[in-house]
DNA sequence: ATAAAAGTTTAGATTAGTCTAAAAAATAAT
DNA sequence: ATTATTTTTTAGACTAATCTAAACTTTTAT
């Protein structure tokens, strides 16, 4: 069993590995948690003996499959206790942060599938944010192609499918990261471009080329 | 604010000071919390300096009104969870005290006050046992003096009126103790004097005056 | 390509909570 | 009332989590 405080770098090392495929960086870590280098570099030493991560000197951590499991039962207590706290006790939801930080390291996988019943079964938090089920599987939110996006519909970017220099370069420069929010204001049928704003700035256009390998979701 | 294990001392001191007027010894402590007598010695000097505790060497300690109060606070969570458990999450009732015993130490008087809502201010929890209010006032059980008790029902002792050594040593002779279960078999108009029950032994007679100094409860 | 800067690890200390063994005090027994 | 027993405290040590400062790698810049 896991300390309150090898459960909670081990969530920061999940988060900070979701998305990315580099490795973890200790300073990433530190900043995470607010801690000092020295002070990671001690638990990932520690986590890294029970298999939770790997880790190479100086070149960081990547999670372990058995690690990944063990965050997502804590991400999944934290979800559905902040769903309990908006739902049933009525919490707004900048109050629940804080306490569901300290509910997610109660010991009982009784008390969770019972509340996780009680809720009905939850998919996402309060935030929107899914919530993995007892096996740590997470609901695929249904990914669109951006380029079959709707008219002005807010969507945020969740993928990309290319992942060449150029075209994640291109993505930068115009803004486009993952979790971004964008909007397509009009399809030019011509040559299938499209005029989007992404996270509230200008319309600007983008080719049917780059618009077939974004992937939005609500 | 008080760490998780200062948290557990300062319960387990408040429950063994509990009904009883003497200090609460530091093997009594030990025992309770399942730890060693030079154990409880540190914490004990620990709580005491942050006036929680009164503490005078080799004669054991008293909890102090602010100890009080701050124990008071973690059985009112501790209760209102068991209670929330139990009503809304469909606990067995011998299923809820590890998991309580993990929740009492959530630190959120918003949570807590939000909770006490929820579950409609119960005033007893599972077991019986009372929640204190946010105040620490628990709602005091109607006491009745035994010479007045119903015949034939079960009650409890809950205190005596007289705290003479000579009458606690009767008491101690004939099976009277704190909590101990009582029945009243028949009352003797003559003098006053009472058939009972103690603990499901056969009856036997106590004065009038011993009757009028004990107080039982349901 | 070498020097400077940035990031990471090691070494050594600190605090909270715990233990065992020995010393000291209180209680019980002869 | 003196000795024996029990209880409590002190002394010294250990682990987990943390820190600062120094040493070591890697990356960046000239």
């Amino acid at each position: 069993m896991l300390s309150y405080t090898e459960e909670n770098y081990l969530k920061s090392i999940y988060h900070l590995s979701e998305g990315g495929t580099k490795a973890v960086l200790t300073n990433e870590i530190a900043a995470s948690l607010n801690t000092k280098a020295a002070t990671v570099t001690d638990m990932i030493k520690k986590l890294s003996s029970k298999e939770l991560i790997e880790y190479e000197k100086y070149y960081g951590v990547n999670i372990t499959k058995k690690g990944k499991q063990l965050a997502l039962s804590i991400v999944r207590k934290h979800r559905l206790w902040e769903t309990f706290l908006v739902q049933k006790l009525n919490f707004q939801w900048d109050q629940v942060h804080e306490v569901a930080e300290q509910l997610e390291h109660i010991h009982s996988s009784l008390l969770i599938e019972k509340l996780d019943e009680f809720l009905g079964h939850p998919t996402a938090d309060p935030h929107g944010h899914p919530i993995p089920d007892k096996n740590g599987r997470i609901k695929q939110e249904k990914q669109v192609v951006l380029k079959d996006a709707l008219i002005n519909k807010t969507l945020y970017v969740c993928a990309v499918r290319n992942g060449s220099p150029s075209f994640l370069q291109y993505l930068s420069k115009i803004g486009v990261q993952i979790g971004a929010k964008v909007l397509v204001t009009e399809r030019i049928e011509f040559d299938g471009s499209l005029e989007v704003s992404i996270k509230d700035n200008n319309p600007q256009l983008i080719s049917r080329e780059a618009a077939e390998n974004i992937l939005v979701k609500e």
